[in-house]
DNA sequence: CCTACCGATCGGTAGG
DNA sequence: CCTACCGATCGGTAGG
């Protein structure tokens, strides 16, 4: 069995995480996270650097799911139009995984200071990047419409990726398997070419 | 000549936006707000009731906006086609013209007590359902594919739309005009069904 | 809109 | 992980 009296860095962390999402990271306070814990506020600072270092800890996880993500999705899949299926469908794991993490990766990186904040822009930049190459792929291949934009395109498929932890329920009226095929199919009927359209 | 000394409760609130559209609510300061307007933070409690009156005031601007731009789109088209691109270009112009009142709006309703909460969740619901009624008509007249699902394509629309605000920039590549062609090409290929690609 | 102030809470430390 | 505590800052008030 597991101790339920002693807390590793890592509860605190995976507890930061679930309070910054739901109340921010300025409306969390230590005192909130050692009640979460069950300890005091300041018997976390044997456990980490300061309330900054819980930030970090948990916005770079979220960086990390994703940027694993887009890497498993390109490993296994080719063509374009599989490798835009496999890349949503794995947002949407690691969004309904890892929500916590996700919330404060997208939401309260603002709080971070300058050089940690830059970090997570380029992280973004990256996953954004495989998006773009991807759709850009499919273009010339002719997966995708020859008049798409990859750079804007990249962003609304993203747009609707990144609000799905704002919306979607796993008790609702869809599941998720369901969920990353309506996604799917929206944004291929968005872009996908004539001529690909009979042929998928 | 307006008066440069004297606040009015207006530029308290439209102070207020901009600082809790930039720092979050939690992480604004009735000192920070009357540092920005040029007045100490007690100061401000002859013009408001207090922070969370501020928070309300603004959060109630932003959906007063989206409100209006959601029935004047309607009374000035018919077609569920032509109502779905005013839809998108008054939501856009809503957002760019009213960045910190919709930031707010869309990012800071957690940090409202129980009863606001419900009502911004309310404006927002009835913001939506004007968006799936007029996907829906949409469907009906055959403007939009049959097997179309109007509140799933209306949660991706609004997706896309409520993300514009995270990313575009004015003195970007595209301006405002592109932007809502390019929303609204997006997202009618998406959509439309068959025969209506060809009668557009 | 300022002066002067309140109790509460903040992130964090020393020492065990 | 707790006790005991620090200076700073918080939202807000009384009185002018």
């Amino acid at each position: 069995m597991t101790s339920d009296t002693r807390n590793s860095r890592d509860d605190v962390i995976e507890a930061a995480g679930r309070l910054f999402a739901e109340h921010g990271y300025e409306g969390t306070s230590m005192r909130d996270l050692g009640r979460e814990l069950g300890l005091l506020g300041s018997s976390l600072y044997s456990h980490v650097d300061g309330k900054q270092d819980l930030l970090v800890a948990v916005v770079e996880r979220g960086a990390a799911l994703f940027t694993a993500s887009a890497e498993a999705a390109l490993a296994s899949h080719v063509s374009p139009a599989a490798r835009l299926e496999a890349l949503i469908a794995g947002h949407v794991d690691v969004v309904l995984d890892h929500r916590a993490e996700v919330r404060t990766f997208l939401n309260e990186a603002r709080s971070l200071d300058h050089r940690h904040r830059a970090a997570v822009v380029a992280a973004r930049d990256a996953y954004e990047q495989t998006f773009r190459s991807v759709l850009r792929d499919g273009v010339t291949c002719g997966d995708f419409e020859a008049t798409l934009d990859p750079k804007l395109a990249a962003t609304f498929v993203l747009s609707i990726l990144n609000a799905v932890e704002r919306w979607y329920s796993e008790e609702g009226p869809i599941d998720r398997t369901q969920l990353v095929d309506e996604i799917a199919r929206f944004t291929r009927r968005a872009m996908q070419s004539p001529t690909g359209s009979f042929a998928g």
